[in-house]
DNA sequence: GCTCAGGTGGTTC
DNA sequence: GAACCACCTGAG
């Protein structure tokens, strides 16, 4: 067992913030999470979370996995003083972290996102890990599946997707597949790319526009200047920045930014 | 019935 | 370029 410090480490809110689609609160306190072909049970605790994982488990994968070297701190202090919008955006989610989490998945949660909502999208990633992922069980006997690899889901035809309820994302999710299976795109190339590059790369697949590869570069290749504009930050830029968002001005960490407003929008002053 | 949910791709001007 | 519009599905 691994114990982390609580100070800007929230899983509750890593959990509603939407980047992540494979971690789920299974009982009071206690979560659960699957990336690639691993599993983590934590128990929330006030004031530190107890990772259920050996030590060297924690350093080799989930350390990196939560981006727990990284001071949010100092991304909160960068945050203009006048703006008192971003001020309590960030305030309500300062326990969020920008997770490194695979491009493979990435990529096929992103692509099922579009038009879909938080629920939706995690029981379309269900589906497809239980029928093309591997049946795992954890430590205690639960059963869970790892999430299906390119050549898995490239064998998969459009209207077993569509059976599914993936809906008019079927087709993307094919193509996309057969082009990481093939070997035509080549997704471990990505991570030598600069944001820009890696983004222009990821277009080329089917489904892929520029707010799903701003997704992929933020949440898995750590592109921390890429800015997902999606409806809510859309709003938001709208109706308290005058149509734009000064991203420029956050270089470096407009990602992180773009979290706090995302999670800020759709769970502030709702239920929180 | 209607609208909307973390959009994309195609058509049209 | 910018402005439409079709596209699956399920919830309110």
């Amino acid at each position: 067992m691994i114990t982390v410090d609580n100070k800007h480490f929230s899983i509750p809110q890593i959990c509603r913030s939407g980047q992540c689609f494979r971690l789920d609160e299974t009982g009071k306190g206690v979560y659960e999470v699957t990336a690639l072909d691993k599993y983590l049970k934590m128990d929330v605790q006030a004031e530190r979370t107890i990772f259920h994982c050996g030590e060297e488990e924690f350093e080799a994968f989930w350390k990196s996995y939560f981006d727990l070297e990284t001071d949010y701190g100092e991304y909160l202090s960068r945050i203009d003083p006048k703006d008192e919008y971003l001020k309590k955006a960030a305030e309500f989610g300062s326990g969020i972290r920008i997770l490194r989490q695979d491009v493979w998945e990435m990529v096929i949660t992103f692509i099922l996102s579009q038009q879909s909502n938080i629920p939706r999208i995690k029981k379309m990633i269900s589906a497809l890990s239980e029928r093309y992922g591997e049946k795992r069980e954890t430590p205690e006997g639960k059963v869970y599946y790892t999430f299906p690899d390119a050549d898995s889901l490239a064998g998969a035809t459009e209207e077993e997707l569509r059976g599914m309820k993936l809906g008019y994302r079927s087709r993307y999710i094919c193509g996309t597949a057969q082009m990481a299976a093939s070997g035509q795109m080549d997704l471990s190339g990505l991570s030598r790319m600069e944001y820009p590059e890696a983004r222009e790369e990821l277009m080329k697949l089917p489904g892929v526009g520029g707010k799903v590869a701003d997704c992929i570069c933020l949440f898995a290749l750590h592109h921390l200047d890429a800015f997902p504009v999606d409806t809510h930050i859309k709003k938001v830029a709208d109706s308290r920045y005058g149509g734009g968002f000064p991203f420029e001005r956050y270089r470096g960490c407009a990602g992180v930014m773009q979290q706090y407003i995302f999670y800020y929008d759709l769970k502030g002053e709702t239920d929180g």
